[in-house]
DNA sequence: CCCTCAACTGATGTATACAACATTAGGCGA
DNA sequence: TCGCCTAATGTTGTATACATCAGTTGAGGG
């Protein structure tokens, strides 16, 4: 009698949110080519062609389209159309200065200690800084950037803290790439900071000093924002 | 052969956002209501409810609602239903600790000046805690809270500072009102105490310390959530 | 040649029917 | 009477047709 239906009550995770998992991931994507300038500021995103491009329809495109306007990536206008944001100097100098005081914030305010699989991880991304050294790339680069952000992400519990950091990077983090591109930093210098940073980082991790972490970090974001105003 | 058809061309304010701002408006009031425990913790919010009252269809309203995910105060599952969220210790603690940090940002990072018009309002907020003695009403305690935190919102220029602010306020402002409901606190002295703090506030504000306000509000805080954990 | 205006095009916003899903009530048999 | 299975019901998620809006283009008149 169990041949006509096959429910399959016993399965390991149902996962009922198939549906919201699939919208995580279409914003997330969507979010890593704005901010990998595959989709550059004033770019329009037309809801018919990226329902097209995943095979479903508006709706979902909509709902995802509708957070990244929340987050200011980009702005939805009746009859014009959904483009990519501009930043410009004043918001992100605003971001910026928020930011250095959130990075204090996370070793400080529900601090985790790193284990060793932890400081294993954030040797792979030091690892990754100095294969960038023979190899640049200002597009590898961007990417080992994000990788660390969110890894030292983990470092704190404090769930709204992690959520709005997250944000804010998210906001400004295409500014250092369009920085890049149009030549006005340079490319080397910076991959030879950032190295310098993972390990000044990697020892502060190795001795436990989250509060180290937490100055080095914004000693750094503040001169990457210096380096950028040219 | 303009009688056909009333195209009105000039009207004072367009309003191309008339949709936006609606949602805006519905957006506002559900998130008061659910502050204001007119919608309580559990309680399912139907789409097809929310519209018939609102005269629209569902789709707007899911928009409204999707937001309200974002941000914490309600949850959606598919085929079961869209319910206002509970507050948990161990979340809400997370967001006080974090709103005493932001709350000294909010003097620290791009501090706007008090004019006289800024001072009028707030000395009329203090006027409606002094009424609040001789007319005790949880309710418009709770209302004054919030007039009186997205007044003090003003004193900052950081747009991101002020959106994160109000998030994190919003997700825990029906705490308060559910301990007072619960008679976990006493009515009368919240009342007399935040009446006191108004005082505080009103006297940096006119001396136009700004940091004596970030600290003073800190303060409150943190001793108001004291108050709360029975 | 230039200005005006009206229709066209393509975009987002809305309404609605349908699909997927979870819960519940009720019937049926052991 | 108890347990299981099924159908019914109500919910959110999706697809789609339509409404609304803004920019564009081209024809017509001065």
């Amino acid at each position: 009698m169990a041949d006509t239906t096959e429910t399959e009550p016993m399965d390991m995770m149902p996962e009922p949110l198939r549906a919201r998992e699939r919208a995580e991931r279409i914003h997330a994507d969507i979010r890593s080519r704005i901010c990998m300038l595959d989709y550059p500021p004033g770019m329009k995103l037309s809801e018919t062609a990226l329902a097209a491009e995943l095979g479903i329809s508006r709706t979902p495109i909509r709902r995802v389209l509708a957070r990244l306007e929340d987050e200011g990536l980009v702005t939805s206008v009746h009859g014009v159309g959904t483009m990519v944001t501009n930043v410009d100097y004043s918001e992100m100098s605003q971001v910026y200065r928020l930011r250095k005081e959130l990075v204090l914030l996370q070793t400080v305010l529900d601090p985790i200690q790193p284990d060793a699989a932890f400081l294993q991880r954030f040797q792979a991304l030091y690892t990754r800084s100095e294969a960038l050294k023979t190899a640049p790339s200002a597009r590898d680069f961007s990417l080992l950037d994000q990788d660390t952000f969110l890894t030292l992400l983990d470092l704190t519990a404090n769930a709204p803290l992690r959520t709005m950091a997250e944000r804010l990077y998210f906001r400004t983090a295409r500014i250092w790439l369009q920085q890049v591109t149009s030549s006005h930093i340079d490319l080397m210098q910076e991959i030879d900071i950032y190295a310098r940073e993972l390990q000044d980082l990697l020892g502060a991790l190795e001795l436990g000093d989250l509060d180290a972490v937490g100055h080095i970090r914004r000693g750094h974001i503040s001169m990457s924002f210096a380096r950028m105003r040219v």
